[in-house]
DNA sequence: ATTGACCTTAGACTGTACTCTAGGGTTTAT
DNA sequence: ATAAACCCTAGAGTACAGTCTAAGGTCAAT
């Protein structure tokens, strides 16, 4: 088990953001000890790995608690709302790839313009590097 | 030439949300009419959509107005800077493209779990479809 | 010519996500 | 045994990104 501080460091999180997540139920350790101090599990690590990684494209923490709700159990209606949730969800992932593509293609195209690249490279800004995409 | 409710119509933002991102230097109309209305070229309506674009999937404000900024030009001294910037921006967006990836496969997990999947389906979190993930 | 839909600025307000401070208790190393 | 490094709570403060309000000017249609 781990100590607050502990699983601050493994994250690369402060201890106050980990307390903040706490308050807004996204990740609750497991136990305290004696003296009240919070301690993680295992679990918690993936937790907020999950966390991290979610937020990194663009999930609010309120949408982030929500996946983290999510739970397929055999009980059919709710199964039938979470099927729309995720679906809905899948389905904003794919325009942030499609967008996140869009603008990795004209980051590459600044770059490989930009000193060494073939073309003779006298002008370019990434407007003019995203209109060139023609697919 | 568009006034700014004809640009935020198109763009899906409010006008605020322009005149904001105007005294953050993102986006300035190349004209104002003898009113002192704003009036936006073909060119401000590719930069509100490049904007939104990178906001959804993730880049801040700040970074936008820097890769809004950027211009290769001939002065090689400014051009290995961009390139520095360009390609530390690449690596970011190749982060959040792994991640992205990931997410999407865990809810496509989740989702096909629900009703109408072959599998048993008795119970999976979005967690376990995470770790359930061997690639 | 006046009503309603648009535009202007300046500045106050809101929500999200932290981040810090105060005041205190605990644990670890010397 | 005492100082440093850690933990606790409650609540204030901050940065970012808008969003709204007030007070007024402009434009198009009836």
């Amino acid at each position: 088990m781990l100590k607050i501080g502990e699983l601050a460091a493994l994250a690369s999180v402060s201890r106050d953001t980990l307390r903040f997540y706490e308050k807004h139920g996204l990740i609750t350790p497991g136990e305290h000890n004696d003296a009240g101090y919070r301690l993680y599990s295992e679990t918690d690590v993936h937790r907020i790995s999950f966390i991290m990684g979610a937020k990194e494209v663009g999930f609010t923490l309120n949408e982030i608690h929500q996946l983290l709700e999510l739970e397929v159990t055999k009980d059919e209606k709710s199964c039938h709302d979470i099927k729309q949730f995720v679906d809905a969800k899948i389905s904003i992932v794919n325009q942030r790839l499609a967008e996140i593509k869009r603008i990795k293609k004209s980051l590459q195209t600044l770059s490989s313009a930009c000193c060494g690249g073939d073309e003779p490279a006298t002008h370019c800004t990434i407007l003019e590097a995203l209109s060139e995409q023609t697919n």
